[in-house]
DNA sequence: GGAGGATTCATACTAAAGTACCAAAAAGCT
DNA sequence: AGCTTTTTGGTACTTTAGTATGAATCCTCC
C-alpha cells in the first residue's frame, strides 16, 4: 500500500511516462509475490516427522525402555547397549524383553520398524 | 507482458482513473508471482530420498543380497526371510554373513542403520 | 564351452538374542 | 511411612543369528 501510495505520488509530479510507472509498480509486486511466498512457504518447510512423545507413554514404554530402544536403532548389541547406559547386560535383556512385549515385536529389528512408524524414533 | 499492453491500451483508451489501473496490474503481478513461484517449488517438490543404486553396486551388493536386506529392514527372521525369498534358511544365512561384510557391520541392525545412512533402503 | 560370479544348500560350530522367573534396591507418589 | 512402578541384576534355558567351510548348480559373457 505504500508503494501504491508513492507510484501515485509520482503520477502526480507527472513528469515521467505512465507505461514506465506501470511497470515498475508491476515489478515490484511481482517480487513481492515471489517473496512472500516463498516465506510461507519456508516457515513450514517439511514436517519434521518428531517424536511423538504421547505414542510411547500410550504404549507405557518407560524411559530407560525407551533408550534401549534407541540404542537398538543405533544398531548396538546388548553388550555395547549395557557400556552406554552404565548397566549389566542382563539389565538389557530384561528392558529389550519388556520392550518387545509393549511394542508387539518378536525381534529387535522388527521393534525398531514399529517404532519408526509410530514416530517415537 | 501481453497484459502490460492490455494495460496500456487501457491507459490509451484512457477514461478510467489512472491509481485503478495501476492497483489492477499490481494484482494481477503479484499474483502471477505467487502462482510462478508455487509452481517452480512444486516441480521438484521435496527431494524423496530415493534408493541410491549406485551405491548398492558400489558396494558390490548382489541382487540377492540386497533382496535380503530389504527383509531384514522389515524385522524378519533368517526362517521368515527364506520363506518370502523361497529358498533354505541355510541361503539366507550366507546372504546376510556376505551383506554384513560388504556394509561394514557386525549385526543386522546396524546393517539397517547402515543401508539408511547410505540411501539404498 | 569354459571361466567366473551368483545362487543355492549343507554341516558344525560359536555368539548373541530372547524368555522365564525371581528378587532386591531405587524412585515416585499420596 | 506405605504403596507402586521402575530399574536393576541374576540364573537357567531356548532360540535366533552369525561364522567358517565346502560344494553343487545356475547364469552370463566372451
Amino acid at each position: 500500500m505504500l508503494l501504491f501510495k508513492i507510484s501515485t505520488y509520482a503520477i502526480v509530479d507527472g513528469n515521467m511516462k505512465i507505461e514506465l510507472v506501470i511497470a515498475a509498480v508491476a515489478l515490484v509486486f511481482f517480487i513481492i509475490g515471489i517473496y512472500l511466498n516463498k516465506k510461507t512457504l519456508s516457515r513450514n518447510p517439511q514436517k519434521k516427522p518428531e517424536v511423538d512423545k504421547n505414542k510411547i507413554a500410550e504404549l507405557g514404554l518407560s524411559k530407560r525402555e525407551y533408550e534401549v530402544l534407541v540404542e537398538i536403532s543405533k544398531g548396538l548389541s546388548n553388550k555395547e547397549i549395557a557400556n552406554s547406559l552404565f548397566v549389566s547386560e542382563s539389565t538389557v535383556k530384561t528392558h529389550v524383553s519388556n520392550l518387545l512385549v509393549k511394542l508387539d515385536a518378536q525381534r529387535r529389528t522388527q521393534a525398531v520398524r514399529i517404532a519408526r512408524q509410530l514416530n517415537i524414533l
